[in-house]
RNA sequence: GGUCCCGUAGUGCAGUCUGGAGUGCACGCCGCCCUGUCAAGGCGGAGGUCGCGAGUUCAAAUCUCGUCGGGACCGCCA
């Protein structure tokens, strides 16, 4: 039907007859028989010159077969891959005649309305963003798919219709025909099947799986997503964050052609201490600094009582931030769960313009100038709390303060790893609630300390974050039964409910579990971050907006009946 | 469940604070002109439930209340 693709025709193509389709991108007129029609496939634009008494529209399907010319060296187009040639002699045939589209479909449709574009999706998809988007993220596939077959990683297809395990987030569920009045649920992950596979010696496994969680959506999160999903046999800690970090590497260097660096790692009280975020964003500095020391005699009764006393410095923020900013600012820090938010305006002659600046004494004012490094015109920000809100709350400061957009370079991987097992406590229960999920595995220098002192014990556990984004977490689970039973103890799980909830998954523990341990990351996000996309919405071809209901196909819909008898079920009343 | 922002022609906007006739701009669309344009240019034209519904008012795009839709965020997401 065509011999070349719109955007490879070059100087020395010139004098062949070639036949190019795809849609006209523009048409200039000029006079009754010139014109200039530009036909556009996802591979560029070429221009042909043709009669105009051919009456061809923007998003007309064509075929134009014509010869390749080269341009007058005055109407050479630079800004374009083809702009040195362009055809001649055309012959256009219409395959498809096209109404305007309601949306221009180049560049300006990034300032329209998403809602437009979602519901045009099959429009916005002939941009050139779209198409590089979905392209990158093809190559992110195709490329940790290579990634960990190479590496020995078995590709296993697991269950859409599983049971449902409602400890997590919740699900989607499915009404089982068969047996009406029961249901399969969706899998929030294949958690529970790749560790099955480790017992059934698989050794190692993966699967580009989707995941699915019927929780708000936001610019990071739809109810579908696709994750890397993996699991390993006789690793520890590092044989798993090896084999993830080839594939994020090799994704990211397939896709901007440069080979990030090898990620470092932060233990996660480093992360929380330092950072105040277990997803820090290494892009920047404003790191939190500690200032519990600096206040251990004041009479500033704000701080007297605080466990943890901590800071961080807007380097020249002093002018940018006035009244309205800084009240926002403590808004948003008690919106976090902080009791209040002080900040200090650093001055030329060494004191603060504050509202607190009379309850800091002189040598704690010189102290926190002197910890800060600050200068005349820096402003400082101070929460004082116990330590986890201060450091989360200072957190989220620095982020609002300091953060780039997460698609801005350069591209900055972390792995945080020790995560606690624990952390606080099930308010229903008393009991500690598991950090990451209830079968993460504790550290082993910390197992002594399981019972006594669960709070401290660290797991091996695991996140990926990239500019400030999780892209995915893990762990080494626990393989040995009688290690799990003191776990479910400290969580208030008796062998009755652990047999009930978890029977399934646990009876097969008993048959010789192999030591292992893996990994999921978000493949929307690396593909977003990758393609230089603030949502992930950009690079999922038909994805939902915040709502959850689909703009182009209405779903979800209502249905028959007669569907819901066979199911078995009723519907109530509309709630009021 | 909550906080904040947005909704005016097919698209992007101005107009809203301070009420006075759908007042307007750009792109797109339709027609005519135009032989070197490339976001072509010129002339002309069509196109509006100011999201929807109440209320206040002599008068509402504008003020008030409600509602629907969209977005960002909090909660939630083991």
């Amino acid at each position: 039907m065509r011999t070349h693709l719109c955007g490879e025709l070059r100087l020395e193509n010139v004098g062949q007859t070639v036949t190019l389709a795809g849609w006209v991108n523009r048409r200039r007129e000029h006079g009754e028989h010139l014109a200039f029609v530009d036909v556009r496939d996802h591979s560029g634009i070429t221009q042909a010159v043709v009669d105009n008494d051919v009456d061809v529209r923007s998003e007309y399907v064509v075929r134009i077969t014509g010869t390749v010319v080269a341009r007058t060296p005055e109407t050479v187009k630079t800004n374009l891959a083809t702009g040195e040639i362009e055809l001649h002699d055309c012959s256009i045939e219409v395959l498809s005649a096209a109404e305007p589209p309601p949306f221009p479909l180049d560049e300006r449709a990034d300032d329209v309305d998403e809602m437009v574009r979602l519901k045009h999706r099959y429009l916005d998809l002939r941009r050139e963003r779209m198409q590089r988007n979905l392209r990158v993220r093809s190559t992110v596939n195709s490329t940790i798919r290579n990634a960990m077959s190479g590496q020995g990683f078995v590709e296993v297809e697991t269950p859409m219709l599983m049971p449902s395990t409602p400890e997590g987030a919740r699900e989607f569920l499915v009404p089982s025909r068969q047996r009406p009045g029961n249901f399969y649920a969706l899998p929030q992950s294949p958690q529970l099947y790749k560790q099955l596979l480790m017992v059934g010696g698989l050794d190692r496994y993966f699967q580009i799986a989707r995941c699915l969680r019927d929780e708000d959506l936001r610019a990071d999160r739809q109810y579908e997503f696709m994750q890397l999903d993996m699991e390993m046999s006789f690793v520890d800690v590092d044989d798993v964050l090896a084999a993830v970090e080839i594939s994020v590497l090799d994704a990211a260097e397939a896709v901007t052609g440069v080979r990030p660096e090898a990620v470092p790692r932060i233990s996660w009280h480093e992360a929380m201490e330092t950072y105040g975020s277990d997803k820090p964003d290494l892009r920047f500095g404003m790191e939190l600094v500690e200032l519990t020391p600096v206040f251990s005699e004041t009479g500033f009764n704000a701080f007297s009582s605080a466990e943890a006393i901590k800071g961080i410095k807007v380097e020249g923020g002093a002018a940018d931030y006035g009244r309205n900013k800084l009240d926002g600012l403590t808004d948003e820090a008690k919106s976090f769960g902080a009791k209040g938010m002080v900040w200090l305006k650093v001055q030329g002659d060494g004191t603060f313009d504050s509202p607190v600046a009379k309850f800091i004494s002189e040598s704690e004012t010189a102290a926190l100038i002197e910890t800060f490094s600050a200068v005349d015109g820096d402003l400082l920000l101070l929460i004082a709390d116990d330590w986890m809100t201060t450091c989360e709350v200072l957190g989220e400061l620095r982020n609002r303060v300091g953060r780039p957009p997460v698609s801005e370079g350069p591209y900055k991987y972390v792995w945080v790893v020790d995560f606690p097992l624990f952390v606080g406590v099930d308010s229903a229960t008393g009991r500690p609630k598991p950090g990451h999920h209830a079968f993460c595995h504790p550290h082993t220098d910390d197992l002594d300390k399981l019972e006594s002192d669960p709070m401290a014990v660290r797991a091996w556990a695991y996140d990926l974050v990239l500019n400030g984004w999780e892209l995915g977490s893990g762990s080494i689970r626990i393989h040995e039964p009688d290690l799990q039973r003191r776990v479910f103890e400290i969580l208030g799980i008796d062998e009755e409910e652990a047999n009930r909830r978890f029977g399934f998954f646990l009876e097969p523990f008993k048959y010789g579990a192999p030591p292992h341990g893996g990994f999921a990351y978000g493949i929307d996000r690396l593909s977003a971050i990758l393609a230089g996309e603030e949502s992930i919405r950009e690079v999922i071809a038909f994805p939902k907006p915040q709502s959850g209901l689909d703009p182009l196909t209405g779903a979800p819909g209502e249905v028959d009946e007669s569907q819901l008898a066979e199911l078995g079920i009723r519907l109530l009343p509309p709630a009021t």
